[in-house]
RNA sequence: CGGGGCGUAGCGCAGUCCGGCUUAGCGCGCCUGCUUUGGGAGCAGGAGGUCGAGAGUUCGAAUCUCUCCGCCCCGACCA
């Protein structure tokens, strides 16, 4: 490609309104345009890494044996229904009608569509296993698209779904996944973390995220520095900081006026915070239900959604008030006004001397012990958010924390989806069996924004070779020079014969602004012809990466560009 | 959906508090001419705006009031 040719607008200026290196650098280099909130053009360079990482994820799902299809993003609503997820989705999904009025919505994901091609096509055992996949524009209403194309309203996804007989084969199809993805992100050259997921309301047996590390990203890992332990903060566990526990007293009435916080009552007694029990209102199913953490944790709500198998959301101060005859700041388990279902951490299980409130104003209790002060039947589970710090369950090593960018997710769904559409085959003794599923999906535009958010520096993005739009930019100075300008030509001509993707600055601008632009778009080699060529007949290799030159004679170029490629 | 910020030329911004010396301005970019080619060139000339939209207040509105729309950030949300 010429640049005097090309629609390649960069930019030298900072796009305001954005906050993200890889949202900053697809803007300046050129690679993308809002149209709206959350919706991008893909202009021509950006488009072509978007492909090239699009082929690489097709290869990789054809190697495991995925079958390439391509599903409607028109569907009727009905079919939405069928599984409960019309209303599920919600606001999130767009929706629209056709010239009869009938309601269709843009698919936000297709394990519907899937399920029907399966409950119409596969009837028997032997038609399994299957997996099917697409890579197609997919609509979610996003309540907040933010960060460019991190989190948008249209992107490109893969998405495959897995058709088995049961769950050991269903195992082996998403071990396949697994396997597919990995080498996918290696292919990529990124740098990233497999976690194990919530399930969520979804249920099924079990998830896996393929994660990269950043500040900016919207998920939370836990990471043990030092075994393979990996999570979502959602579903992490660990060894909570150990207390001594102190001795067994009797019930003691405080006088705490005022004092509501954990820290303003901590403070206050002059004790540790892990003394205190924190008594929180959920309601769940219009249910209200005690949960009681330690004071110097948080509750994870994911890991209190998963136990309850349903929403929840903590109680309103009007609710709590008329539940526990006193204002947020004083309720406790003893002395409950109402009873309720009462729900407590796992580490305040057979704990000494706890403080939590009165359940009246200005007042707390210490010395509870939950199994000899609480009458009804308190339910035990994990229900802390893991901190840094902490140790691992595992190999006691240390936990750390770290934000990260969802790049891929894999998801067995079991019979959720073939049960409510009847997807079900005939198996080897005949009976009439639900297909067990898997679903996998990787976000396209998400790993072109890793993969710069990995490699780029102060002057612009650095691409790898695997996804680079092009590898080499050849930049002549002095360029109405005809001698650097024939030479400068003749090189492009050679790589392009050499089908090495290059393009060249043609343009009648000044060498800083080449170079600044060479650099900003950030193609691996940069080849450039100039005063070295006219003087000593050299050619200068620049890697975009190390900085690294290298300076050839006309009848090497070639060679040594080979083999400076991987 | 809650909180905050912003909307003035293709891009980045000043002007808005305190209405009228602003014929709406600056930098970048764009066009023409000459000069210029190892880190976003110089000089000269030029084009480009319903000041997000609508309504109102006023002799007079980019500036004040109201309504709406859009974009960004924080939070909530994100099978």
């Amino acid at each position: 490609m010429r640049l005097s040719q090309a629609f390649l607008p960069t930019r030298k200026e900072l796009p305001s309104d954005t906050v993200m290196p890889s949202h900053q650098l697809m803007l300046r280099a050129g690679m993308i345009q809002l149209l709206a909130s959350g919706i991008y053009s893909y202009l021509p360079i950006g488009w072509k890494v978007i492909k090239k990482v699009i082929e690489i994820v097709r290869e990789e799902m054809d190697r495991i044996g995925a079958q390439e299809l391509m599903l409607p993003i028109l569907n009727p609503i009905e079919i939405w229904d069928e599984t409960g997820r019309n209303t599920d989705f919600g606001d999130e999904m767009f929706r629209l009608y056709d010239r009869k009025k009938r309601s269709l919505i843009l698919a936000p994901t297709h394990e519907e569509i899937i399920c029907d091609l399966a409950r119409k096509y596969i009837q028997s055992y032997k038609d399994m296993p299957q997996i099917w996949y697409q890579i197609q524009t997919k609509f979610r209403d996003e309540p907040r698209p933010r960060s460019g194309l991190i989190r948008a309203r249209q992107f490109i996804m893969k998405d495959s779904y897995s058709m088995d007989v049961d769950d050991d084969h269903l195992e082996k199809s998403y071990q396949l996944h697994a396997q597919a993805y990995k080498k996918i992100f290696h292919r990529c050259g990124l740098q990233f973390h497999i976690v194990t997921a919530s399930s969520g309301l979804m249920g099924g047996s079990g998830s896996q995220e393929f994660m990269v590390e950043s500040e900016y990203g919207e998920d939370t890992l836990v990471i043990c520095s030092d075994c393979d332990y990996a999570a979502n903060q959602e579903i992490a566990v660990s060894h909570s900081i150990k207390i001594k526990n102190k001795e067994a007293v009797s019930l003691k009435r405080l006088h705490t006026p005022g004092k509501k916080t954990i820290k303003e009552v901590s403070d206050f007694l002059g004790i540790q915070t892990s003394q205190l029990m924190k008594s929180l209102i959920y309601i769940c199913n219009s249910q209200p239900i005690m949960v009681l953490i330690r004071g110097d944790h948080e509750l994870n709500e994911s890991k209190l959604l998963s136990f309850l198998s349903c929403p929840v959301r903590p109680a309103q101060p009007d609710e709590v008030k008329d539940l526990c005859n006193t204002e947020i700041g004083f309720i406790g388990p003893v002395g409950l006004k109402k009873s309720m279902r009462i729900i407590a951490d796992l580490s305040l299980k057979d704990q000494h001397d706890l403080i939590a409130g009165a359940n009246k104003k200005d007042f707390h209790i210490s010395g509870i012990e939950l199994k000899r002060d609480i009458k009804q039947k308190i339910e035990y589970s994990d229900l802390k958010i893991v901190k840094s710090g902490e140790k691992c369950k595992i190999c006691n090593g240390k936990l750390k924390i770290v934000n990260a960018i969802e790049l891929g997710h894999i998801f067995k769904l079991g019979t959720k989806y073939s049960k409510s559409m009847k997807a079900f085959f005939v198996d080897n003794k005949g009976h009439d069996k639900p297909i067990v599923m898997g679903s996998y999906g990787i976000g396209i535009e998400r790993i072109v924004a890793a993969a710069i958010l990995q490699n780029f520096d102060d002057k612009g993005i650095i691409w790898n070779e695997v996804l680079a739009p092009y590898l080499i930019h050849i930049i002549p100075i002095k360029f109405d020079n005809t001698d650097i300008l024939e030479m400068a030509n003749q090189l492009y001509y050679q790589l392009k014969s050499q089908q090495l993707d290059t393009i060249i600055d043609d343009r009648y601008v000044t060498p800083g602004y080449k170079f600044k632009d060479a650099d900003l778009l950030g193609m691996p080699f940069q080849v450039i012809v100039g005063e070295k060529w006219l003087h000593d007949g050299l050619i200068e290799i620049k890697k975009r990466k190390s900085n690294e030159k290298i300076f050839v004679k006309q009848n090497e170029f070639i060679k040594t560009i080979k083999s400076l490629l991987k």
